[in-house]
DNA sequence: CCTATGTTTGAAAGCCCTTCCATAGAACAT
DNA sequence: ATGTTCTATGGAAGGGCTTTCAAACATAGG
């Protein structure tokens, strides 16, 4: 039926180790030889089978991404990173898009089907504990991204470098009342931007009030959302105490629920309410967000590289790298005169 | 090493074969031999070898799809519907981000590697011509999604008919003079759906005006993008001609800019200026825009699904869908009275 | 009790490749 | 010319599975 190695080793007259070692560029062969066997492949338009080819050099040049789809913009950023890296490297990527724990589950069952892939990566989801010892004993290559485990190579934002650098650049702005709107305290990266908060607040002799302070209590998606957002900002309006000059907000797509809560209320954003949130998503420019900004492209690339490390050497130790996150000065937090809106 | 059937046929005391139909569920076999085999199974906690079996079934149960990350959005919501839909069938996903023609190609020719895939799926991208034959040839199956072409199944949103919906939407609601900001006639959709907003203006009685009408001169993403918008609706107020009351936009993205640059020129939407436009992307919702709206997840389904009879019938005749884009009304076209913000 | 029919089973063949091993031949040294 | 060392090459083995084939066994019918 279709082109295979045999085919073009009768064509050419050689063997089929031969004709193998030309496409694999392996040395010793002449160049008279492999010139034949080049040109009847062509002219055969051979292409390789993969799965043979994986099944007999035992590897598959292929990755899997367990992905929760309602990071949308985050992860939609991070996996382009991913994904050009692996192009240049030959790999091949299967997405796997859980929205909960219990895909996640299923989806690492999949992944460790022998061979299926080299490796996974797992974002922004809590590695179930009750895998870690099978993932280990089959050494399942295993980066995760925008998470944490101790016991296996990790690539993470600096939630509190991000959120002292943010409310220290309100305080570098002049405020005094400072409040936070923050997502549920469930997630690891909410609390730590909490804690980071309010420390740099006391580090600069401000009071820490917890009356300024907003927590989500949403389930959907840990309060990182819009709604959340809206809510929260709403919520504190009706607390009746003076309004703070100023908000860390735990996200951008909860500063736009923010964004609107105070709009309704006729509250102007930065003259009124100066905002600075987190994350630095495509909408964050839309909205003309300032915003502690993730490199997300080349958080991908990193997780990438490092699976390639962990394939080739399984027993190096565990790495964790925390990326810290940069200041983008849009309009919201009232620092940038001009318009920003143009910025590409 | 790792546990073949092999394994457990020994342990099992029966044969390879055996084991391979328990483990199929295939037909005669004793219900007693079926659990000594299953036990074992999982005593040794088989995990069968993907590639091996991909090999003997002439069957991966993969497909690939090779997508333009620009347009995210978009993307992103179809991506959700095929991967719900393959996982349901035991399906995995390859993702090929293709920026550009070059890549597209390459991501070809890597789809027909034999046996790699079953079939491809590709996105709002034109399939180049010099590949038609070859895929005809090795009948690859394929399917076409917000692209089109004759000679394969494809899966479309209908552009005439949204954009007249959204047309007539506007007259509907007493506006006589609707103009139009459009992205680069390079790109199908947006000749269709100028077709369409002229054809609609027409048959209502109401005049087409050309200075009514912008179109984008951008390279960059056939302009469909923030920037394109706004520059589009500056460009269009310094023509000097009478503001008119309503814009029908081509796409959400684009009616950001739009709703900036009107922003900029203080008239306010919808109250001066009413704005409808195209694609209901996650950002409409957050900007309130009246739009209208693909039905992407539903469409990432069926495309599953054509491609599963299309590789389970490889010569049915070529179907083509069309979706019909619905008016999902918001604010910024001044019908909606209440504030939608809080939508779901 | 024997034949005919059907069911269950083991094992070989095949899927397509890479890699190892043995051999043939060339090149070189003596 | 003979022996030695290398290089180039063909082909078998092996990777782990499915499927086919033939044999073994069971059941039913006469």
């Amino acid at each position: 039926m279709s082109v295979t190695i045999y085919d073009i080793a009768r064509e050419a007259n050689v063997g089929i180790g031969t004709v193998s070692r030309v496409l694999n560029n392996s040395a010793n062969v002449t160049s008279e030889t492999r010139e034949r066997v080049i040109t009847v492949a062509r002219k055969l338009n051979y292409q390789p089978h993969a799965f043979a080819q994986a099944l007999a050099r035992k590897r598959s040049n292929t990755l899997s991404a367990i992905i929760p789809f309602f990071t949308n913009y985050f992860f939609i950023e991070v996996l382009q990173g991913v994904q050009e890296t692996l192009t240049t490297l030959g790999y091949d990527l299967i997405i796997h898009g859980a929205n909960n724990k219990l895909q996640v589950e299923e989806y690492l069952q999949r992944s460790m089907r022998k061979g299926r892939v080299d490796g996974t990566l797992l974002f922004s989801m809590e590695f179930p504990e009750q895998y870690v010892e099978e993932f280990y004993q089959k050494k399942t290559p295993l980066v995760l991204v925008d998470t944490f485990h101790p016991k296996f190579d990790s690539i993470r934002v600096d939630n509190a470098s991000g959120a002292t650098t943010a409310t220290e650049h309100l305080i570098a702005l002049g405020h005094k009342n400072i409040g936070m709107v923050n997502a549920s305290l469930k997630s690891a990266p909410a609390r730590e931007r909490l804690a980071s908060f309010k420390q740099t607040l006391e580090r600069n002799g401000l009071p820490v009030l917890e009356a300024n302070i907003v927590t989500s209590t949403e389930e959907k998606n840990d309060g990182f959302s819009r709604e959340s957002g809206f809510r929260g900002m709403v919520e504190f309006l009706e607390r009746g105490v003076p309004v703070p000059t100023a908000f860390f907000v735990s996200s951008d797509i909860q500063a736009i629920g923010v964004l609107a809560a105070l709009r309704e209320r006729g509250l102007r954003v930065p003259e009124d309410v100066a905002i600075v949130s987190f994350d630095d998503v495509e909408l964050a420019k839309n909205f003309d967000l300032t915003t502690m900004s993730q490199p997300m492209f080349k958080m991908g690339e990193l997780a990438v590289k490092k699976m390639i490390e962990r394939i080739e050497n399984p027993n190096a130790p565990v790495t964790s790298v925390n990326f810290k996150p940069s200041l983008v000065v849009r309009a919201s937090c009232g620092a940038n005169k001009k318009y920003v809106f143009h910025e590409q």
